[in-house]
RNA sequence: GUCCGCGUAGCUCAGCUGGAUAGAGCAAUCGCCUUCUAAGCGAUCGGUCAGGCGUUCGAGUCGCCUCGCGGACACCA
């Protein structure tokens, strides 16, 4: 058990020796750093329960407190806060134990198989700025999750699937009639064709039909019927599509890569496709679908519903599938060959409805277990100063390329020519840009709808990316320089910034839980931030490597190299490369 | 219209199961580099927590109402 944890143990013991009982007992971090370092609130409680003055309650468990020896300054205060400073000696030790634990005083869970669905890349379209939020938090979650003892499986679940890719298809179709593919008497191998359609033309290509088939219907009748042929797997079309797919993969691929976003699984829509039929099956068997209007639905509502909750729409009445029944047959899929316990979907929060809908209509036949958890994890919208989703300055979405490629301008004329080699500039450049980019991304909520300006993101100064890489690396050359002196005890502090310092390293575990109960890096965000800034403050402060006070120099050392740990630690959650120099 | 979310400093955002005097960063102003990386540190300025009522020892936080903004509401994904 973490140390924090243990202490809120031990002071559930120490306010039971007063005769009364609660069931939490929390030292909360004090508001008031000049009465206490902790504050106890639990006596109000009692006085609820067991109707007495809370001062005098407070009295009773301050006696005790008293007797520990382990605590110090204990007062009360105003209705009955009790005030908790825990003696130098002892908070020493409980940090030289965090030292001395080369997994830094973190809790396990229980183990649980997790399939995380992010990213939401869709083939033959630009990762643009609205794929930054799913791909960060997504890739965060994942490994704070894996940190805290789960195994979690992500999956890119590629948008490979429905109408957009009947739309590419019959645009080049239209464009480069005489390929193969679109010839019927052609019986050789599609593999052995050269296609000269790169991932450029892709990207110009879909909008360009996309458009078209707002306009004309006739157009987007063609591209229905491709669609169907596709899902079909009709001999031609489904070749080249799946060329389509690949060429675009690579290039998807490439950016994730820069984001340091790494899939466990690259399946995509089309891959849950083989098991529409035995989906279908299920829900048939189940009388689970209606006739609606033409097409198929599962009706999803349900006695408390407050609000409307329309059907789900399982096949739609011209045959094709909807994505609603895709996404059905993707968690039979997982459930087959991953058999998780929780399935979560890092998705926009927009989609909330669609996911009420799917899960709704899962548990309705049992696709999985009920005790399978089924989890939308939604995030805000990137909007525009204007309050609406962002969009460039010429009305279109900018490229996540191109928005790395901006910062990494910046980031480039920043680099510390005595330290970092020639060599090595170009990719400190990109690392500290994606460092400034992944951070402003996962400072705010994960529900709140924030307002994107490239400039803030390319920001280098402050609470930024940037800011926490100069500080750990600063951290990692100091540690460096004093590698030959004593290290691993902290004995003495000189300051209350140590204090503070030691008091921020004792919540790691605490915030870590919150992160993960919350689904939300921002508690991770902040506290990485504080932890730094207050050390920064430290070192500033002082002269570690000619303190001539030696003990003293030991616990600065041994200081230091926890928060530089645990930088590591929660850089490395974040999905944050650290450089060796900038 | 129905449902969901939001409204906190000039701007962008935090604020834990209700706790004491509401916090950061940016912007503005002013200081600090002969020695551990100044992408740093310190200081000043900045608030009727949208408004109202209620719950209670205590409300930015919980409940109700009003106003304002955003989003979702089957044959796009």
């Amino acid at each position: 058990m973490s140390i924090i944890k243990d202490l809120n143990k031990n002071m559930k013991k120490i306010v039971e020796k007063t005769g009364y009982q609660e069931e939490n007992v929390i030292l909360q971090p004090s508001g008031r750093r000049d009465l206490g370092q902790f504050q106890l609130n639990d006596a109000m409680n009692l006085a609820k329960i067991y109707k007495k003055n809370p001062r005098i309650i407070a009295q009773d468990i301050v006696k005790v407190l008293e007797e520990d020896g382990r605590f110090t300054n204990l007062n009360i205060a105003g209705p009955g806060f009790i005030n908790i400073t825990l003696t130098d000696e002892y908070l020493g030790e409980l940090l030289t134990k965090i030292y001395e634990d080369k997994s830094l005083n973190i809790d396990k869970r229980p183990k649980k198989k997790v399939v995380l669905d992010y990213g939401g890349a869709n083939v033959a379209k630009a990762l643009h700025v609205g794929h930054l939020r799913s791909a960060n938090i997504g890739e965060a979650l994942k490994r704070l999750a894996k940190a805290l003892g789960y195994e979690v499986i992500g999956d890119a679940h590629l948008g490979d699937y429905g109408r957009p890719l009947g739309l590419v298809v019959l645009e080049i179709k239209k464009r480069y009639p005489n390929l193969a593919y679109f010839d019927t008497s052609y019986k050789g191998d599609y593999s052995e064709i050269k296609l000269t359609i790169t991932n450029k033309d892709l990207e110009e290509i879909y909008p360009f039909a996309s458009n078209k088939s707002k306009e004309d219907e006739e157009y987007l009748e063609e591209a229905r019927d491709i669609t169907y042929k596709i899902q079909n797997h009709e001999r031609g079309y489904y070749d080249l599509w799946k060329k389509v797919v690949e060429i675009s993969k690579n290039d998807i691929k490439q950016v994730y890569d820069k984001l340091n976003v790494n899939f466990e699984l690259w399946l995509g829509e089309s891959d849950a496709a083989e098991y529409i039929d035995e989906l279908t099956e299920i829900y048939e068997q189940q009388n689970a679908l209606t006739e609606s209007e033409g097409a198929q639905v599962v009706e999803v509502k349900e006695e408390t519903d407050k609000s409307p909750m329309p059907p789900l729409l399982f096949k739609r009445s011209n045959g094709t599938i909807s994505y609603e029944t895709t996404d059905l047959a993707t968690i039979l899929q997982r459930k087959k060959e991953l058999n998780p316990d929780e399935i979560w979907y890092c998705v926009d929060a927009r989609q909330g409805l669609h996911f009420e809908q799917v899960f709704r209509a899962a548990r309705k036949v049992k696709l999985v277990d009920d005790n399978v958890g089924l989890e939308h994890i939604g995030f805000g919208t990137m909007n525009g100063k204007d309050g609406k989703p962002f969009k460039t300055r010429d009305g279109g979405v900018m490229s996540l390329k191109n928005l790395i490629a901006l910062v990494e301008e910046v980031t480039r004329k920043k680099i510390n020519p005595d330290t970092v080699e020639e060599s090595k500039r170009e990719e400190v450049a990109e690392e500290v840009a994606i460092a400034a980019l992944k951070y402003a991304d996962l400072l705010p909520y994960r529900g709140t709808d924030y307002i994107f300006d490239p400039e803030k993101f390319a920001d280098l100064e402050g609470k930024t990316g940037p800011y926490l890489l100069y500080s750990t690396i600063r951290m990692k050359s100091l540690l460096d320089k004093g590698s030959t002196l004593n290290i691993g005890k902290i004995t003495q502090f000189k300051t209350e910034t140590e204090k503070d310092i030691a008091l921020t390293i004792l919540r790691l575990p605490i915030v870590l839980d919150k992160a993960l109960d919350s689904r939300s890096l921002n508690d991770i965000t902040e506290y990485i931030y504080k932890l730094t800034s207050l050390y920064n403050k430290f070192y500033a402060e002082n002269r570690i490597l000619t303190e001539e006070n030696k003990e003293l120099q030991k616990s600065w050392l041994t200081l230091t190299k926890i928060v530089y740990d645990i930088n590591m630690l929660l850089l490395d959650i974040l999905a944050i490369k650290v450089p060796e120099k900038m």
